[in-house]
DNA sequence: CATATATCAGTCTGACTGACATGT
DNA sequence: CACATGTCAGTCTGACTGATATAT
């Protein structure tokens, strides 16, 4: 039961190793479940953050999603493959693209979203409603905090 | 300030997306302190394991700190080479080896261990001591509960 | 011989870098 | 022309898989 009775009590007061560990876990479950529908864990955030406002620009989904604009290009290819976005040059400048999702994307985010939430749940099952709580307070606050980006990022 | 507004709350509300993109953000701070002195979070890892009781088999340092046997060679590979530990055939069982830290190994863990823990308060200073406290607790429970490694581990 | 231990070679993903094509 | 936008090719790390050499 007490596993980090093995693990050197020196690791396990550096937080950033348990951050790392358990994200790991949390990133593997995550993943199984979006490998059996073609995606992976930026498919589904790229999906959410379309939902979310207006069409976008590829240029603008990088920044808020802490991902590099080279990496988007695949992600976006993929979602744009299986017909979950469409992506058209914005007439007003052509270098852009506008982003946008279909109804295809807009059910796969649904479904996608709901089982997320499910595998959430069992990862965070062994904490209480208070830790629940405060866990996601302090993630998001550290979240805002740090941008985990190289020197590509804004800041 | 608050840059959350940007990133979709349907995302936010992911604790798993969270706890990558946080875990992201320390390992890159962590990892760039330790690649300084040759060294990455493993083999920051394995160091931390020998210090703590007798001098260990080389198959019992895996479990331990859930890090695949076959990786954990090349840490060890590196770590002998940089003199910080010895490994030693076990006479009564010469399939194993006993892994043991050298002087100069306890001395580099010591300078590891001191500069991981600035960093770390680095990374937890946005948060008061008391979500700091619940947080590390959070993730000791969450750490005990999920093993991170695929199928390879021990249950 | 079957089993345990450690190792090796190869894959896959995420994150990053630098160069570059195209449009303004 | 310089600048912005998006793309491409390549590297590096962490995590994993399957096969194999050596010892018991």
């Amino acid at each position: 039961m007490d596993d980090t009775r093995e693990v050197p009590e020196r690791l396990l007061g550096i937080t950033t190793f348990l951050l790392a560990q358990v994200a790991r876990a949390g990133r593997a479950r995550m993943g199984r479940m979006l490998e059996e529908r073609g995606l992976g864990l930026w498919h589904f955030a790229v999906l959410a953050a379309l939902a979310e406002g207006p069409p976008a620009a590829q240029g603008e989904l990088g920044p808020r999603l802490r991902i590099d604009p080279s990496d988007l290009v695949e992600v976006l290819g993929r979602l744009e493959g299986a017909g979950l976005v469409r992506r058209d040059r914005d007439p007003r400048d052509r270098r852009r693209y506008v982003i946008e999702l279909t109804g295809a994307g807009r059910a796969e985010l649904e479904e996608v979203t709901r089982r997320a939430a499910e595998l959430d749940a069992g990862l965070l099952a062994p904490l209480d409603a208070g830790e629940r709580a405060v866990l996601e307070r302090a993630l998001r606050t550290l979240f805002d905090h740090h941008d985990p980006r190289g020197r590509r990022a804004g800041r």
